[in-house]
Parts: structure tokens; C-alpha cells; sequence
DNA sequence: CGGCATCCTATCCGATACTG
DNA sequence: CAGTATCGGATAGGATGCCG
């Protein structure tokens, strides 16, 4: 297989036009989130995070991982020992960046009901 | 033609495990955030909703505003008239979705020099 | 233990043509 | 004008295996 172009381009795109696409590129996808919530509580290490959050796969936890380190989101520290450690933490752009968060997650607890109501009602009336 | 399972179920999911995600779906694909962009300046027909936006298919602008009508962010108001006049505008629930969106849009705006940055950094040291 | 490479599938999304 | 139907390429994401 004359593999001239990887399946896989790990490769970052350095300049979105759009700032707001960078952030809703890293939130917009399945694990994103879910991984800065769990380091919001504390340093996990790989493993202890496929656990924490409980049905993600090796592989998309270490896309994950490595994009939200690449865009400065978490801070990926080895510990030359072994077995080996890796531990991820929050950087301060990564906290700063749950914050209003927070606020979206709220109106989303808030207003769920009204989203599921206009779907039934969708369901009812429209289709 | 047996035209058992459509190569697009249009059906929508009532019950999502986790609001949040409900509301991330709506904004982590391409185009909803642009579509209610456009519409919190003022109610809008298909066509210039397609202008406005500028490089969205007809096919994408069509389901985008299916979804978001399903899940009550928009209100489509058909005029029998011809040729057919169709209107889209933010219903109340749109219209208060965008405000924890805006703190968001701000950080955006602030932060993404930092992610630009943490990029090239790691490109240079990392990779 | 951490995590990349491989394979495979499902879904996303654009282009185009057609309908009312 | 306002869409829907169909096709096809690109991409996201899961399962698994290998390797340091």
C-alpha cells in the first residue's frame, strides 16, 4: 500500500477564519467536554479517565487528549518511571474556558423540558 | 421501491441521557449557530437565509432549519401565497439560548490567540 | 500503563436534479 | 420560491492489536 497520505492526518489546522469554530470544534464533538469536567474535579491519569467517564474507546480519548493539549486546554505531564505515568491537568485557559461554559450548561438544565416539549408537540402536530 | 429504512431517518430522538448534549448537537454541526445568527437580526425567508449565510447547500439549510424548528429554536411561518412565502424567526427559546451563547462567543473572541499560541508551541516542541 | 496504527462502519455534508 | 430525493465523497468514531 503505497500509503503516500495517512488514513489519519494528525496534523492542527493553525488558522480557523472563525474563532468561535475553534472553540465549537473541541465542544462540538462526543468526549471533549467530558474529559475537561472530569479534570475540573482533579489530575487524572489516562486510564483513570477511560474509567471516569466510562464508554469511550482508548482510541478517542487519545485524539482527545492530544487535541485538547494541542490547543492548550490541558497540561500532559509523564513521569519517567515505571510502569509509566501520565497524568492530565487543566491549564488555566482550560478552566477559564468552563466557566461560561457553566452558564450554557445551566440554561441547557434549564430549558431541556422546553426542547423535549417542542419535540413531542413537533411530532404531534407537524409530522 | 421497499423503501423499509430512508438513507436519512429524519425522526428525531425524544430522550436524550444528557440535556446537555441535546443542546451541544444543535451547536457543535456547522451551521445552526449561524443560522440563529442570522435570524437574531431579523426574520428571514429561505432563500435569503441561504444568501446570508452564503456557502450552505440547500440540503443542509433545509435540515438545519428542520432540527432547529423540531427543538423549538425557530418558528416557520408559511404564507399561501404564490409563488409560496415561507418566514423563519427566533422564538423565545431561541432568542434566550443565545445569551449564555454571546459569554461564550466572548471568550471565543478573547481567548483564541492562547489556543493559537499553545498550538504553534506545541508543533515546535512536541511534534 | 499509555497510546498509536489499522480496519471498518455510520454519519455528515455537498452537488445535483426534481417536485409542488 | 421552497424545499425533497438521490448519489457519492469525506470524516467521525468504535474495536482491536501491537509496541514501548
Amino acid at each position: 500500500m503505497s500509503n503516500e497520505k495517512a488514513q489519519h492526518d494528525e496534523s492542527v489546522e493553525f488558522e480557523q477564519p472563525c474563532p468561535i469554530r475553534d472553540v465549537l470544534d473541541r465542544i462540538g464533538d462526543q468526549w471533549s467536554l467530558l474529559v475537561l469536567e472530569a479534570l475540573e474535579i482533579q489530575t487524572l491519569r489516562f486510564n483513570e479517565l477511560a474509567r471516569e467517564i466510562g464508554d469511550i474507546s482508548k482510541q478517542m480519548l487519545s485524539r482527545t487528549l492530544k487535541r485538547l493539549e494541542q490547543d492548550g486546554f490541558i497540561l500532559r505531564t509523564i513521569y519517567p518511571e515505571v510502569p509509566p505515568r501520565v497524568e492530565y491537568q487543566l491549564t488555566d485557559l482550560g478552566r477559564s474556558f468552563l466557566v461560561p461554559m457553566q452558564t450554557l450548561i445551566i440554561w441547557a438544565d434549564s430549558n431541556h423540558h422546553a426542547i423535549c416539549n417542542a419535540r413531542v408537540n413537533y411530532a404531534i402536530s407537524g409530522k
